[in-house]
DNA sequence: GATGAATGAGGTTTCATTCAT
DNA sequence: TATGAATGAAACCTCATTCAT
């Protein structure tokens, strides 16, 4: 990537400590160009979902949203930037969602529905986000800081609170003490994130969604409790 | 306006139908000339290795391999089909290690060990083949048909074998029928897929690969087999 | 794989239906656009003066407008489409002038003048557009679709009304009905070119042009009226 | 063009005094050679029938011929060089033939029929060599020196035997000394090369060959001997 | 004599980025 | 605040041409 005057550090958090975004002259922009640069930030996650990563250009964003080049880095850096903020937003969504799930109880059937309700909720966070999602995946295997910090805070509240769930089922004696919980959580986080995110090419190869989440479910449960589960009454 | 000798679909396929490469002018090397290529191909891999795959150009691969990009284009359409052609040797290997393993014994202590078998080869297959399994995942995702046709050919064998021995154990009445086996199999292949592209992540994050391969284990044994492991005696 | 935001086709025609010129991002150029639009142009044209058709290339024309290829690409996609942009120019121009032409007096001593004045004005098209004829002439026997369209339009509606006058004089039974009008036509348009495309070889040859503009209008009169020319009285 | 170690002066003439072409190390082929250097030649006719002049590259010759680009370079310093062999050799029979016609009588019934055998016979002769022809056309417009020089000598016997005819016609007061004999001839000669070279833009516009050929047979005879042809009887 | 292989050189094309208005 | 326009820089790709065998 080319070097360029206002570094990316300026820029790294486009909101700034008062949690107003900056326009790249530093000015706080008025409510004509807080709408362009939120016109800017929905084109980018159009452009996301029906482009890959490698092919989305500067211009594509600015003329989809009707204006121009110079007008995209009056508000953003680089595309980057503005993905990022994008997927803060998620992050956000997606930590509340989940969160709620991992605090229900995990005893007996309502266990079951919990290990269910994870499922279906991952499945939908991504059902709904996948451009992005899928972005941060390719990302966080390779270069970019920010995105991986992302991925990163996204996954780990939900490793960790699930980690800790696996810790109780432990001391309990539920479940085998052999297992690290923050492994095993990291274990189970990644199943759901991966089938989450290759939903499609299961589809394509005839294998359906409402199936992966009952054997995703499957597994939560039993691997997070130790036990089976019980039989279902329908 | 300009004509190829060979067409685009025949170069496609770096391989005829004798097995002999083709240069880009339609002769079968000799002997230098497959060293060339062969150097090629490695320069690729280890690019690949220290650059994300969006920055690999060609003229990077070509003075790595202390030769010209006029040099590559003898031996590779683009990019891809070098990634192309590594990536068919690695499936190669992929699938005979693999399939060896589901072919193991699942009951009592025995499954426990293939189950670890299993864990500790898919790790052991990504940490010598990341850089080209991080190409293969960033990329179905996204568009380059020949790159998924790969990855699927990886993931499926290993899927359907592992259906099969789950569809065995249900007929045997020890897993649940409920369960899918495909949509299982599935779930299980991804944990394993996604756990060992993302082990450089868990390690940064405290997470010990050994722990992640024994919770991994046990997902695989339980899932597969509907049992808990049984007591291992060290 | 990128996708462009005018297709090849739009762009194909450097006109769209309203008569605007659109640059490659799709946009109507302003006042300074389209000034440097046609800084582009006239190089162009004085390349095609003193250059080879084969050896004119974008580089070239750029540096000759003082500015940089990129420049030339925002407004035309490649060469080609420049020279039919200038081409598209001078056939309106041919085509005004000849029709004219051909609607005068053939008979007497009239008919002698409108055959010089054709000669001489087929003449002059040539001599003041003869690089961009030289690029028809080339390129209509080879491929480019658009060159040979250009080149039709500019030959055809002169050969058809000269047809139609010597089918005026068949009738009149002054012409001989065994020729084919058209035919016949375009054998004399095909004189007129082919002479106004070579003049610079006769004259080094030492051949006048006033002479071959003479023994053209000629040909051109007895061919056309069958008749001997009346003599002149200078 | 790139520079080049062997000038094409050396090469300008690929028959030395001894009439023996020689490779470019300077010795004279044997027998294999000869015919590597022929099976060239002929393939580079073929090239050209089947592709445009500007895309014809040393690559495709060599390997229609079944060699590689070094052997070509072993008898030839570059393409046109090839086609000026071939050129020559075409230049050759063009003369034969046509000053044979320009020979024949041209009065009364029989200079119809001479006239008819010219246009016939300049129509075969372009059939025979279009793609040669084509490229003399092309180059003789342009820069290429040799070709040039070729086509003047191909078209200039003929015009200037045309030329003595109508002379001689003149003398014999049978067509206006008003008209130059050499402009007159070189109009003759233009008429003849155009529309012979553009037959398949004619056919392709509805206008047949036959058609042609008796238009330019008309203008030939009334031209040339200043008067009508006389009633043919068929 | 023939030719595999290598490559310098140079045009093409794309884009992120800037700047003057 | 917005944006037409311009462009440096860099990758792509192709070919004529050479050389060692």
């Amino acid at each position: 990537m080319t070097e360029r005057a206002v570094s990316a550090e300026e820029f790294d958090d486009p909101v700034d400590s008062e949690g107003a975004p900056r326009a790249s002259d530093g000015r706080v922009p008025g409510r004509r160009g807080r709408a362009t640069r939120q016109r800017l930030l929905e084109c980018t996650r159009e452009m996301l979902a029906s482009h890959s990563y490698r092919d989305l250009r500067v211009v594509d964003i600015a003329r989809q949203a009707g204006t121009s080049p110079a007008t995209f880095y009056q508000y953003f850096p680089d595309v980057n930037t503005a993905i990022v903020a994008l997927a803060e937003e998620m992050a956000e969504q997606g930590n509340d969602l989940v969160v709620q799930l991992v605090g229900r109880s995990w005893s007996g059937a309502t266990g079951v529905q919990t290990a269910e309700a994870i499922a279906r909720g991952y499945v939908q966070l991504w059902e709904q986000n996948w451009p992005l999602m899928r972005v941060l995946d390719l990302t966080s295997a390779e270069g970019e800081h920010r995105f991986r910090a992302i991925r990163v805070r996204l996954l780990n509240q939900f490793t960790e609170a699930l980690a800790e769930v696996i810790r109780g089922e432990q001391e309990a004696g539920r479940q085998t003490a052999e297992l690290d919980p923050m492994a095993t959580a990291g274990v189970l986080v990644s199943m759901l994130a991966h089938v989450a995110s290759h939903l499609y090419g299961f589809e394509h190869y005839g294998i359906r969604t409402a199936d992966l989440e009952r054997s995703m479910a499957h597994v939560l449960y039993t691997t997070v409790t130790g036990q089976k589960p019980p039989k279902s009454k329908d």
